[in-house]
DNA sequence: CCAACCTTGTTGAGCGTTCAACTGTTCCCC
DNA sequence: GGGGAACAGTTGAACGCTCAACAAGGTTGG
């Protein structure tokens, strides 16, 4: 099958794409750097763990939420754990298992950091666009993650 | 000023958005790390390379074309110098400047590369979208684009 | 019951990015 | 034209991510 290249319209389309996702992420990044001495991942962890039962969660169902892998999931903890932010414990309805769970150092940190990282993605993402736009972006961004994340969509382990 | 947090409409929306950037740069990341053996955002270098005149970009120009700082483009041209695909030159108008050359080692790279990335990036984003979605995700990110690029936004080195 | 297999989670090496510090060059203006 | 500011580019350390390999608990079928 022949590619079918991208016309001039596509490829600015996918520049401008890839050129305000990177730009926002990157903003994001140094934003909360800055304000709370974390990556932006990491704060989104935070996030999660703040938003279940008993602050505590299980590492996998955690890279799950936070969108990331398991290698990725257990760095991460161990460095939050080293920041006094986050304990593990043994799971204790399956032996292989290690809850995650947010510490109150965590939790004020979390809550520390949480009006800066708003005012941010307000600033640059919501205010940038109108009411129709961020209905669009979400259903833009749905229907993308519905696709990538079918399991016939190779690469994700 | 009190902050204005999101409501269950945004939140899911900002997530959705996370999601889908994070999933899709991942993807075409790890499709480019098997197909070419360099990440997607060195393939970008090359194609912009191989649009210049003599194929040659002077360092910051490339830096401002491929949305990196000027120490990640340094390290990237390093790194493609070493692998042959790239070759640097004193710039002849600037005792201070280099040139980027993108060799033909490169350049045969980048077109043996090219068919698989342009099939990612219609499979993954753009059959996924309708042409007005396509429409929309243009303006929305040329939006984002425009404001991030302010001055007046903090950060950027 | 136990062997093969699957799942959970961790680890370490390699690599790309960031940040701050640094060298060398050009520009500006007194 | 000489001194200071601005600019171009590089470097090295610190850090996060990826990938493959691994340990250990669970699950299944004979």
């Amino acid at each position: 099958m022949p590619t079918r290249w991208l016309d001039e319209d596509e490829q600015q389309t996918w520049r401008a794409f890839i050129h305000a996702s990177r730009l926002l992420m990157d903003q994001l990044d140094r934003e909360m750097q800055g304000d709370a001495g974390i990556p932006h991942a990491y704060y989104e962890i935070l996030v999660r763990l703040s938003e279940a039962p008993d602050r505590a969660v299980r590492m996998a169902d955690l890279a799950d939420l936070t969108y990331s892998s398991r290698s990725r999931l257990s760095h991460a903890v161990a460095k939050l754990e080293q920041l006094g932010y986050v304990e593990r414990t043994e799971c204790p309805t399956d032996g292989r298992g290690t809850l995650a769970v947010l510490t109150d150092k965590g939790f004020a940190s979390l809550k520390a950091a949480a009006p800066g990282h708003v005012t941010g993605v307000r600033t640059h993402l919501f205010d940038q666009l109108s009411d129709s736009q961020v209905r669009q972006l979400r259903r833009i961004s749905e229907s993308v993650v519905d696709h990538l994340q079918e399991p016939s969509v190779p690469g994700r382990g």
